[in-house]
DNA sequence: ACCTGAACACCGTTCAAGT
DNA sequence: ACCTGAACACCGTTCAAGT
């Protein structure tokens, strides 16, 4: 029926009309390759953010995206960056602690809320814009704090070490099967530890075992704060 | 020549023989597979731990490990607790913050001077006797230092959190290419920003990015010790 | 019970060749 | 310059079949 015209229009080929008519390809980006990344990762995990899995999504192979990556950790390193967007500033008003611990709770819960992530970032250093703007956030909230400026130099590090680290354990003992049995196993082990030859640890097996996530992270905070607050860094490092 | 006595011990095939002259396939054992890991691992690295390269050194297929190991993120743990043995005890007579000290510097010494190993720290929930018995460590020397029992119990693990986080840190920009190239950005990046957009960061750039691993990790730990000290966890986790 | 061959369903990365 | 097919060198895990 449309033969006659098919024959006018589409005479030298269908090449001309498929560029227009289809959604089609999008010309190969890194942004948009970012972006594909960042859905997979939302849609099914960071584990599924593969080179391939990535490549067929875009509709091309593999080896093209290579041209825009280097490889799958700096991948990785650039979906990081885009979900630290996300974090949430800090809200004024409040007292500085408690700023400084909703923004480290609100970076904890983006790394908890994306799976893989937190594993992720414990490995990949970032240095994207965003994570610029999360190091200039904390540095302002413990001036405002009257942190001295070599603790509090120093003290961001340890800040963000102890919130990836505890998004990354909970995050794998919420999702995977395995780590949940890793984590009944060590606190099989704990509560089961001797008297005879553990004696502390069978004494405090409730308290080492004790507290919701959130409690035992917020204590890490403001352990954290207390000790930076106390702690000078050694002299030959002070210079200000 | 050895023909007739050959024809005369071993008429009946070779196997008899072969089961006492060759050192031969070891029986497999959990044992045997986790001292083959830990051999594999201290030569090339945790990555280079899979069932498939496992099977090979015991001369079997990697369908057969699945009867002594669960999974590989199990026999990762495994391979952990293994090395734990070898984190040194408190050595007695200093002071107890020092003691603490060493016994987390060894540990961080032990995951740091095996490829990949304090990456898998990371993850892997250990709950071996290896694991318990530091965990015990600890406890005394906080004991020791008159800290509290319900923060020492909470303490501990942001004490191993920080030593695992450094090493793993470390570890990879030490030895992974990738990971140089993520610090070296990193740093780039802190010493690139803007004094309009990011002041704070701009006039500390110096401080975040320096001294030797050493010299923070020591302070970090001093820094959760004081605070650990100073900071008592909520009132209804405080049963004692 | 223990062990295995073979298969299933994947990986990252490179490279010569094409446009 | 950008893109690709095809290959290389691997993975973890399962399962039916053998001993």
């Amino acid at each position: 029926m449309t033969a006659h015209s098919d024959a006018h229009s589409g005479a030298r080929s269908g090449t001309p009309r498929s560029r227009r008519e289809r959604p089609a390809k999008p010309a190969l980006t890194r942004a948009g390759i970012v972006a594909a990344a960042v859905e997979i990762m939302s849609a099914e995990g960071l584990g599924k953010v593969t080179m391939r899995r990535l490549a067929q999504q875009l509709d091309t192979g593999p080896a093209s995206l290579y041209v825009y990556v280097r490889n799958t950790a700096e991948l990785h390193a650039a979906i990081l960056d885009e979900l630290l967007g996300t974090v949430e500033a800090a809200p004024a008003g409040d007292d500085w602690r408690e700023r400084l611990e909703k923004v480290l709770t609100s970076y904890t819960d983006v790394l908890f809320s994306h799976r893989g992530l937190a594993q992720s970032a414990l490995v990949a250093r970032p240095s994207g814009p965003h994570y610029l703007r999360l190091l200039e956030t904390l540095l302002a909230l413990l001036d405002e704090g009257g942190v001295p400026p070599g603790q509090a130099a120093w003290g961001i590090d340890l800040l963000l070490q102890c919130a990836t680290a505890t998004a990354a354990e909970h995050a794998t003992r919420d999702r995977d099967a395995g780590a949940q049995d890793d984590w009944d196993g060590l606190s099989a082990a704990v509560r089961g530890a001797s008297g005879q030859t553990h004696p502390r640890l069978a004494g405090l097996a409730d308290e080492v075992l004790s507290g919701e996530p959130e409690a035992r992270l917020s204590w890490g905070f403001r352990t954290l704060i207390n000790g930076i607050l106390h702690t000078p860094v050694p002299a030959d490092e002070a210079q200000d």
